[in-house]
DNA sequence: AAAAGAATCGAAATGGTTTTCGAAATCACC
DNA sequence: GGTGATTTCGAAAACCATTTCGATTCTTTT
């Protein structure tokens, strides 16, 4: 019931509770003998150092924080994943919050997390996060934070990442290299970094191959929890404006298959009258008919990344060897499908 | 950079730690004077109480733990989203982990949530959790406990769930009301209580209505990260073995659209020769074609109910007013659409 | 003016662990 | 036996906030 502390151990063996402490720590300074005797102890009476204590004497909590935009979603839950698995194995926990893509919010969670002294944060922006003040305060309380996916490029700070303009080049060239001429882009949010990126891939992919760059053919979407039906939308406006378009480069896999949707309704066939390359690989982009091209981004990965990242950043903190900021970029690949000829 | 303490501010003010304490937490026996100017200088010193000592005081941690089977899952990440917001509400943050479907891995983090002190612990059980001791244990540290979704009915614990043999029987008897005579079962893994119910509904209905139990209907499949290609197998299966089935009640939504997707191919038409009822409502359901009728399995919903639960048993044991488990069904509804006449 | 009452404050213990530094005990060696 | 080196241990400070209880001051009443 009552949880064991390293007096009544003391107590019980006739020693000071320093001794017992070192004895269980393997200090230099304790003999074998008493060692033993306090070991044995301590398992038979399964003590178990009260963390509270430790943390407040060591001055760290071997816990994270984690903020990301939505919990619900493919991408991100894997990320989840991967930081919680990849922190287990250090010993460390994770706190996840929730911005729901809100700056607002984003700041009080940041805040909750420095007031809980968690050792270090991972974030992913909101997107409609614009100031960093907020990060900086991160750096500037001595944490370390490391930003994935929805990076700010200003804020001095480590970073995982894939190669967004690369991978939305790559797609793009793949469209072209497959003969489509007049090719559209479903783009992201205006805000953040990557759907910048993907983006401006997309383009230069055009103008290297000596076709057009027609902004018109440029479509937002959101890519919040109506992706889906986002994606329907703009297939649809995409089909009254435009009548010649013959592949499209789209930011988000959902969004993707929300188009698909619609285009099959509409007796418009992919590819053969109009191409698609996704974003992300989805689990549902290799299940659905016809399988959905696309650019593998890997989740688990880039969580796992990031969790060696903030853990060496924290060890070289306790060491007082900052370290510099670094950014790591995963390497992804075009995953070719039925969705391009 | 270093974080302002009680100490910083007493030795400012020229006043006793203690008064500064209680100043600002509104103790009666401080004058109204030094109360404004010890909030006055904590206010513009930024003065945040350290978790760590308030934790050893007061014996709490304002977190909770989380178990669950598998992160990236459709259902689990929408309750990982309710229990976090209403967490969140109430001043309590959330430390994750992931049992991966094994019990000894589910031990594992039950003990490290119980080391971390955590003043309460969310579970939805492993598909392989036979054994409860570490769940007891739980219980006997004084720790409240509450189960959802996977749930062992035999731990003396609250619990959050729907009625899923009701809602199996609802689909069932749906199934029956559209004319359908010949039904199978896409069960879930064997152990787990909702996998039984879901699987005691569909029977129930059966009879209820005259028709015959044949077990050669029911089919298994794991659920796990595979589910869609299980859809797929078992309706393969399905084919072979019988050609007189005209409807199926299928655990989860994922593996009835992996199921559907291999009727699809292999020119069985949905609903008219053979009609599909899910489970969990997930959004795919209602954008795939056909769209598929299902269950509603409220995760946030039950995400914030388990939270509010916990909470109020965290408040009463500190109260030392205990509280007799209490199971909180909610409820669940039949959407109708195309997948079924 | 004295006694009783109320208002205001602070010393100190508490929570449990970690770590420094000094003391004590043991051993080795001449 | 005395000197120095080595083991082995423990007292105590530190981490920081909370809370009890006693002490002091001020106000009120008789």
């Amino acid at each position: 019931m009552n949880p064991v502390t390293l007096k009544q151990i003391a107590e019980e063996l006739n020693i000071s509770v320093a001794t017992v402490s070192k004895a269980l720590k393997d200090y230099p300074d304790v003999s074998k003998k008493t060692k033993a005797l306090v070991k044995e102890l301590a398992r038979t009476l399964n003590y178990k150092p009260n963390t509270f204590a430790v943390n407040l004497r060591t001055r760290e909590s071997k816990t994270i924080g984690l903020v990301i935009p939505v919990i619900v979603h493919h991408f991100f839950s894997n990320v989840i994943k991967g930081i919680v698995a990849q922190a287990e194995k250090k010993g460390y926990l994770v706190i996840i919050l929730q911005s729901n893509e809100s700056y607002e919010l984003e700041k009080k969670q940041i805040d909750l997390l420095l007031n809980q002294r968690v050792d270090g944060i991972i974030i992913s922006l909101a997107n409609g996060t614009a100031d960093f003040t907020h990060l900086k305060h991160v750096l500037e309380m001595g944490k370390p934070l490391v930003m994935f996916d929805k990076i700010a490029k200003i804020v001095p700070c480590s970073k995982v990442v894939i190669d967004d303009r690369k991978a939305a080049y790559l797609a793009t060239q793949h469209l072209i290299d497959t003969r489509c001429t007049r090719i559209a882009h479903f783009r992201g949010a205006l805000l953040p970094q990557n759907s910048i990126d993907r983006f401006l891939g997309y383009k230069k992919a055009l103008l290297d191959n000596g076709l057009p760059y027609d902004p018109s053919l440029v479509y937002i979407c959101e890519c919040d929890d109506r992706s889906f039906e986002e994606g329907q939308e703009n297939a649809r406006q995409l089909l009254k404006d435009h009548n010649d378009v013959d592949g499209i480069f789209i930011n988000t896999d959902l969004v993707a298959i929300g188009a698909m949707t619609e285009f099959n309704k509409q007796g418009v066939n992919v590819p053969e009258d109009i191409a698609i390359v996704g974003f992300s690989n989805w689990f549902m982009s290799s299940v659905i008919s016809p399988t959905l091209t696309t650019i593998n981004q890997p989740g688990v990965q880039m969580g796992k990344a990031a969790f060696k990242r903030l853990y060496r950043e924290i060890k070289a903190i306790k060491k007082n060897k900052p370290i510099a900021p670094k950014v790591i970029t995963l390497e992804t690949e075009l995953i070719k499908r039925e969705s391009t000829k």
